[in-house]
RNA sequence: GCGCUCGUAGCUCAGUGGAUAGAGCAGAGGACUUCUAAUCCUAAGGUCGCAGGUUCGAAUCCUGCCGGGCGCACCA
């Protein structure tokens, strides 16, 4: 029996008690769901619902527990139903009912997990968007792994999603960058204003390498800017695809200036009403939705704003169709929540459904206790690539992931260099890599799981614990694409691994010596093959790999 | 000054109003002739920043205060 079938006859159980009472049912909720307590004494599951009702029937919570409980025992595969505390219900399964969830898991596959809440739901998923005047760094680093690892849950929720990396490349910024490259092909110090590091110099050289001249040439800024902008362009895709980070979409902001899109929804804004001229410059009143100030789309010297090309992106993605558009930013970055919102509201949409902006506190770079400042005009960055090269991928994207992005984060780069090992990623890929290697094993032996097993003798209590945990994934990816939380996932594998662990601590699945395979074999390979299943795909859901081998 | 945000074990962090607040790491002790010991077991470690409030019940919600981070452009 799964969480999801025993809340649902929870519900049913409520339901009759409340019918036998001439209470309205009308009180019930639509959806209950049960709780795996921390205490073995208290169930396999508990149900607060009549803690829940008490108040609105009008009845004690004991009185109405201890009724439900009437009806619930009635149900197979309950063994038995406790009233506890104020009235808590807590609800025992007979080792068949429990058992049996292996079978769902095993059937549903790489499948298993995946849900319809945001069925029909086409989102779209903007993050990272960091210009293109340097590499990947780590301040933009939290935002791939958890962005990347939330466009994944979200697909298994059932949603349509485009995620997209937008392009900085219609300012100023990139006039500064391609002066920066003039100078260091040219062997001059930076101008003022200009970026310094390392790369600049590798960068210019890579420039004048590819446009054998340029130095000679009328406009060599020009050609400096461009290819510039396009090699570290090349380069940061580079990067997060080695990161396991793919956009669907590289979106220019300089596109939205040449293709009168920005123009398109100036028209638009005006349309709703909330533009306005003040100054000799063009504002749009966000005021009008509880933005602080209103902002300026065209200033006084006839130049768009940033935010109007801001404006143009959003109403341009709402034009292809996009219900939600999700802005993943960090917290240096909180004080656009307002004005997106409002923008949104200003161009006739609800900011409560169609606008989403999740804010990620800032992550803390340590070197042996000291604070590191990151600085890209300095060239004191820690790259995305240096960052890899010392604690390769996986580690990198779980310690990323793990942690809510509502925490500040602190990592130490002597820390997490020097003991990998530390990383409890590693204990997730091992309990996978244990498994696997387990499977080998059966097919050395030539024992094969059969075509269906007997629940009922998954009697062991590490068994059974096994066999809860692994039915609580599908809600736990529920939760964490409904709350945008996909460190839930990294928490409740790691959860699993130690379950995991003193499993297989407890319980030999595989005959010794001489002795013959039985049928208990066979049902703790089903139950093994439906553990693989569930780190298989959780790991996925994070980007990290699920290693057959450590 | 105004606004946003964070504060939980020595460290890094979980804990969408529920029962005795948890994990990993670090430190103490134990378990490998046995399917991978990158594992397991035991013990130790807490004023959930402080003070009120809401209620059957608060780390969680509300208010105030303290402390840290960040933001308040016709910059991008």
């Amino acid at each position: 029996m799964t969480p999801a079938q025993l809340s649902d006859a929870v519900l049913a159980a409520a339901r009759a008690v409340l019918t036998d009472e001439n209470i309205d049912t009308a009180i019930l909720p639509g959806v209950t769901s049960v709780e795996r307590p921390r205490n073995p004494d208290h169930g396999d599951y508990a149900s607060t619902l009549a803690l829940q009702l008490s108040k609105k029937a009008g009845k004690p919570a004991r009185e109405l527990a201890g009724k439900i409980a009437v009806q619930l025992r009635r149900m197979s595969g309950i063994q038995d139903v406790d009233i506890a505390g104020p009235g808590f219900l807590n609800i025992r399964l007979d080792a068949g009912a429990t058992g049996a969830l292996v079978h769902d898991v095993v059937q549903q596959g790489a499948a298993y997990g995946r849900g319809t809440a945001m069925a029909g739901q086409k989102v779209n998923l903007e993050f990272v968007s960091a210009n293109p005047t340097g590499p990947i760094h780590l301040a933009h680093t939290r935002w791939a792994a958890v962005g990347d690892a939330l466009h994944r849950i979200f697909v298994a929720a059932g949603a349509e999603v485009a995620s997209e990396h937008y392009i900085n490349d219609a300012g100023s910024q990139l006039d500064r960058f391609g002066r920066s490259l003039l100078a260091a092909a040219r062997g001059e110090p930076t101008p003022e204003g200009g970026y310094a590091g390392e790369y600049i110099q590798d960068v210019a050289e890579a420039v004048v390498k590819d446009n054998p001249g340029v130095l000679d040439q009328e406009d060599p800024l020009a050609i400096f800017r461009a290819e510039g902008e396009r090699l570290m362009l090349d380069e940061m895709r580079t990067s997060l695809e080695r990161f396991g980070v793919h956009f669907d979409v590289w979106f220019s902001e300089r596109t939205l200036h040449e293709s009168g899109a920005v123009e398109h929804a100036l028209d638009e804004l005006r349309a709703h009403g909330h533009v306005f001229e003040a100054d000799g410059a063009v504002w749009l009143r966000t005021t009008d939705f509880s933005d602080d100030r209103d902002r300026v789309l065209i200033r006084g010297n006839g130049e768009k704003t940033y935010f109007a090309a801001d404006a143009a992106y959003y109403v341009n993605k709402r034009e292809r169709g996009f219900d939600k558009c999700f802005y993943l930013l960090g917290a240096d970055h909180h004080g656009y929540v307002n004005r997106l919102r409002a923008l949104a509201a200003c161009a006739g949409d609800d900011p409560d459904f169609n606008v989403e902006v999740l804010i990620g506190q800032m992550v803390t770079l340590l070197r042996g206790g000291v604070p590191v400042r990151l600085s890209k005009r300095a060239g004191t960055i820690i790259t995305l690539d240096e960052l890899v090269d010392a604690v390769g991928v996986d580690a990198a994207r779980y310690s990323l992931a793990r942690s809510s992005t509502d925490s500040p984060l602190t990592l130490d780069i002597e820390v997490i260099t020097r003991q990998a090992n530390d990383n409890p990623v590693y204990y997730v890929q091992y309990a996978h890599a244990r498994i696997a290697s387990l499977l080998r094993n059966a097919a050395d032996l030539g024992v094969a799981r059969k075509v269906d097993y007997d629940p009922a003798l998954l009697s062991h209590e590490r068994e059974a614990d096994l066999i809860k945990a692994l039915g609580e994934f599908p809600s736990i990816v529920a939760t964490a694409a409904e709350l945008r939380e996909p460190h839930r996932i990294a928490r409740y594998l790691e959860e699993l691994a130690g379950t995991y662990h003193r499993f297989y601590d407890a319980c030999r699945v595989l005959p010794q010596g001489d002795e013959p395979a039985t049928d208990l074999t066979n049902a703790r390979l089903w139950l093994v093959e439906a553990a693989r299943i569930v780190f298989a795909n959780g790991l996925a859901l994070l980007g990290v790999s699920a290693p057959e081998r450590m």
